[in-house]
DNA sequence: GTCTATAGGAAGATAGAC
DNA sequence: GTCTATCTTCCTATAGAC
């Protein structure tokens, strides 16, 4: 084997977990399994991390970060509400159609997670990012279209993450896309029942 | 050990599985600490079942029904459509909170099964039956208080499973029950808003 | 610092004793 | 028909070679 750098060895383990994850599921996401996918001697593992949780964390605030940035992009504001409302979530629904297997992974990754007391707190954070997020959204959203919410916005913040993922959890159970993005499309519209034009 | 018939052994069986895997989760529960919480040999567990998958199968089979007989139970249905609404889902939402372990349980095996070709199809299974009860939530309901939809009731009761399992999947993580209930009760007041009275 | 060989135990499943 | 002893495979982790 070739001499290359831990730090190098770490990230491909890191990539090959994902892609094992994203296939097999965490049950078959082995030290084995992950060694064999980034075709590296099993040894290498203990070496690069000093478990199997250790790599997990990585795993996890990898699939994290990517997952909030690819969000963030999602973002469409537009004139009115309602179409900003819209556009965004079927932005958003684009990327769990074009990659369904990573976001199938975070919701195992969560509920794997929360049974490991040295992972929970990550799962935690994981939600809490989510939640900032979706706060954020919704200010931009409103203030784009000169609106102001009536409702409290951690209300609606948490109502939006929610139903993003009961919605994703149904369409990796179904994959029936029409129902999904129906449903998405009907949230768009009683969310914006909840602004009314700003006065000031 | 007491001759006692396999039929008995099995049922003994899937009630340790249950508590093993609302205690310590999915990737814990081997065939080893089930038959320990059922005080049995290990011998027993492959002469009651073929094999863990049938076993798990099972174990989906009996959580489903006894998470479907309980949602109806939550049903209370009052003259006012917002009232039952509202009054049902925290019915609902009270069931989650006197037995966190196995709705959490729930989402471990609904992901589970989806990586068994052979246990998918019964998570599909429960998925539907959970719409089906929606459905039948959302025509009663109506129908208590002389009211109709105004949105296709398909939609309206994917939403309302979906938001059912966001919100229940947010509170697994982070356990805050007054931000769910908050969630819950706004919801129904939207869902509400799809409905008009009856002209006939 | 980088890599290899091996330990030690837990997993699911079976053959055969009573 | 009911129960027990055992097999093989796969797991995470480490001790030590280069």
């Amino acid at each position: 084997m070739a001499r290359v750098s831990a730090d190098e060895r770490r990230q491909d383990l890191v990539a090959a977990a994902i892609r094992v994850l994203a296939r097999d599921g965490v049950a078959k996401a082995s030290t084995r399994a992950i060694v064999a996918e980034a075709a590296m001697p099993l040894g290498f593992f203990h070496y690069c991390f000093r478990s199997k949780q250790e790599l997990f964390m990585q795993v996890i605030g990898t699939i994290n970060e990517r997952n909030r940035r690819a969000a963030i992009d999602a973002v469409r504001p537009h004139r009115s509400l309602p179409d900003t409302l819209r556009e965004s979530l079927r932005a958003y629904w684009r990327l769990v159609e074009e990659n369904p297997g990573e976001h199938q992974i975070t919701y195992e990754l969560t509920q794997y997670a929360l049974r490991d007391p040295e992972l929970a707190e990550v799962a935690r954070k994981q939600y809490e990012g989510y939640l900032e997020a979706a706060i954020d959204f919704l200010e931009v959203a409103a203030a784009a279209a000169r609106m102001e919410w009536t409702v409290p916005l951690r209300v609606l913040a948490r109502s939006l993450r929610n139903m993003l993922d009961g919605v994703t959890l149904a369409w990796i159970v179904d994959r029936d896309n029409g129902e999904a993005t129906a449903v998405l499309d009907h949230f768009a519209v009683q969310l914006a029942a909840s602004a009314r034009r700003t006065t000031d």
